[in-house]
DNA sequence: CGCAAATATGTTATCGATACCATATTATCA
DNA sequence: TGATAATATGGTATCGATAACATATTTGCG
């Protein structure tokens, strides 16, 4: 592989002449610049971005670090990552760390040896300390679709706790009462804070006795699973809130092979949706979160803090996307209206503090 | 951020004592070992890779550029990339070409730039060039999931040819007639060698005269598209084959919108099945490729490569997978199995070359 | 015309880690 | 016991590109 001085000797010139023709910078007259690009076209020299960033102390590499690439949302989200920082010369490295703190370590500890220039964290942890690691290290950094506790850094998320609200409060107006959340995994911020949200609506609608959540993972599985132990207990519930995209898809599934149908024995609502590209008929009522958004913005804000050399910030924004109610026909309509007015009237003012 | 020569300082030895430390090479005493060790945990010491990999002439990084992770298809081609990869302590970096070869060109530069240490290319064109920049740099380099003509390179895919061939005949068999293949892109491997497989089914058949396929995107807007033109002529047909998954999404959506009963007023098969954990009621008729594996593969035979140190293989792999038929709902029963043995006796031992 | 500014090119040192060589000390065995 | 091997540590040069400084040459303008 050619080198800078190869170049350089072949041109008849010093190195840093060919820096300059790369570079467009300093003085280089048309003569010595027209023999140089032949020399680099003869040669086919690529330059060693290796030794420019060793000097430059700049990769133009962010980092993804995520759970999953597989899934749909954070695809679409790795998406838009991608898409902001080539926009800015940026390259990208994907990490996936299948929910596992170890794993996160381990790839942080990698990308900081790296270089990276700046860090996009999903955190498999509300208590990750991967976090210090990379301060220690004065590498920027972003929190991505989950929150931290404890720790000053910029986050750019869905409103989860909003988004279960909602997505709660609507199957408690379709005159839903046994509604089971099935949740992601207990140490997940979104996982928290989309049961917060859940027993915060019920509480407001008096139904604090018949909150029941169940922890699990974020996968088809997981969804799955606990679906079909759902109905085989006695009470079975007359509507189920999937966690994510991939529970809920799990729980259709064994829905299907339960025979049980949707949404005329069971509602079924799901926070993220599946993008239009993958489905064949949207069917499934959804709290829809903007993935390609928050990736960009997050994205951005840590491209910025690059530019403005800011590595732990004082002021850190916390970014609070809202979210969107799309209903369709697995939530099925309204089971009784008038009771519905009834039980919303009674609970009226409720506003207490969740878990 | 400290350096080797602040570790050593600190630990009151030399910089190479640091790096012996590290890289448990050569011979330290435990006293100095110790020192060194506390030394770094003090200062938080993470080895800069660049420096290292500018020495070394070896990054352990792999490029892997595809045409869009969105697809599921890719996307799960990527994990087994990854996985393969970071057994063997190499990390991924993957590029979206969205089909374009100016992009895949651009990419391919800014890789070389990078050192890295070998490239996966899904190319975006048959008669793609980049691989002749990646040979000028010495790179180790195989392509994934696509055929490249006229260059010598190993190449890792499923059989393209061989599926569409089978899937047709599965058609016909079931007796249909007019089946219309919803193909790719005209310059991408896949697509041509599946439009061949098709034809030389039809052919074989004896019914070259229904041959019908149209070139388009891989994307579900183009199934879509095509799908919605193909019934608004005169004689639509009774079978679509969508050239992969998200064509055949695309098809299913506008059947679904035109109200056409699939399987009942036609049937649609694809290429490329829809990962379970994405799919709620495995519907579709398809030719499932091994994605995973494929990727797997490739990558095994890359850091091979990388290993043996060999740039241009002179003996070069062409490892085709062999695909699956998997019969489901989308493509009905037969339509008349007396007709259908009356056809295919009447053209036995045609085996004439496609295209 | 003369001198400062602009243009043009090169030399040396540096980024951080490590290969290679040099040197010093200790262990081992004939 | 002396020589050789094994152990232990450090100095210097190098990977490839470039910043900082140095030095020519040309241009422009009063």
């Amino acid at each position: 592989m050619p080198t800078i001085h190869d170049v350089a000797k072949k041109a008849g010139v010093a190195p840093i002449t060919v820096s300059r023709v790369i570079n467009n910078s300093g003085y280089v007259s048309d003569k010595l610049r027209k023999k140089v690009n032949e020399a680099i076209d003869e040669l086919g020299y690529v330059p060693n971005v290796l030794a420019r960033s060793l000097k430059s102390k700049r990769t133009n590499t962010l980092a993804l670090v995520l759970t999953d690439i597989t899934n749909p949302y954070f695809n679409i989200l790795a998406r838009g990552v991608e898409d902001a920082a080539s926009k800015d010369g940026f390259t990208v490295i994907i990490c996936n760390t299948d929910e596992s703190q170890e794993q996160e370590d381990k790839y942080i500890q990698l990308l900081l040896q790296k270089q990276v220039d700046g860090i996009l964290l999903v955190p498999a942890d509300v208590e990750s300390k991967s976090i210090d690691l990379i301060h220690k290290q004065d590498t920027p950094v972003v929190v991505v679709d989950r929150r931290l506790d404890h720790v000053k850094v910029d986050t750019v998320r869905g409103d989860s706790e909003g988004g279960a609200y909602t997505l709660t409060e609507y199957l408690i107006g379709l005159g839903h009462r046994r509604i089971v959340l099935l949740s992601g995994p207990h140490k997940v911020s979104t996982s928290l804070d989309r049961v917060r949200g859940y027993r915060r609506a019920m509480s407001d609608h008096g139904l604090d006795n018949l909150v029941d959540f169940r922890f699990g993972d974020y996968t088809q599985m997981s969804g799955r699973a606990i679906t079909k132990a759902l109905f085989t207990q006695d009470e079975p519930p007359t509507a189920i809130f999937g966690g994510n995209n991939l529970i809920s898809i799990g729980a259709l599934s064994a829905l299907r092979e339960l025979k049980i149908q949707v949404p005329d024995e069971v509602a079924v609502v799901s926070f993220d949706d599946i993008p239009e590209s993958l489905t064949i008929n949207p069917f499934m009522t959804v709290i829809a979160q903007p993935p390609y958004e928050i990736g960009e913005k997050a994205t951005q804000i840590l491209m910025s803090r690059i530019k403005e050399n800011i590595t732990v910030a004082e002021q850190c924004q916390d970014v609070v996307y809202p979210v969107d109610l799309i209903i369709r026909e697995s939530s099925g309509c309204q089971l009784s209206p008038a009771e519905k007015r009834d039980e919303s009237q009674k609970i009226s003012g409720a506003d207490q503090a969740p878990i």
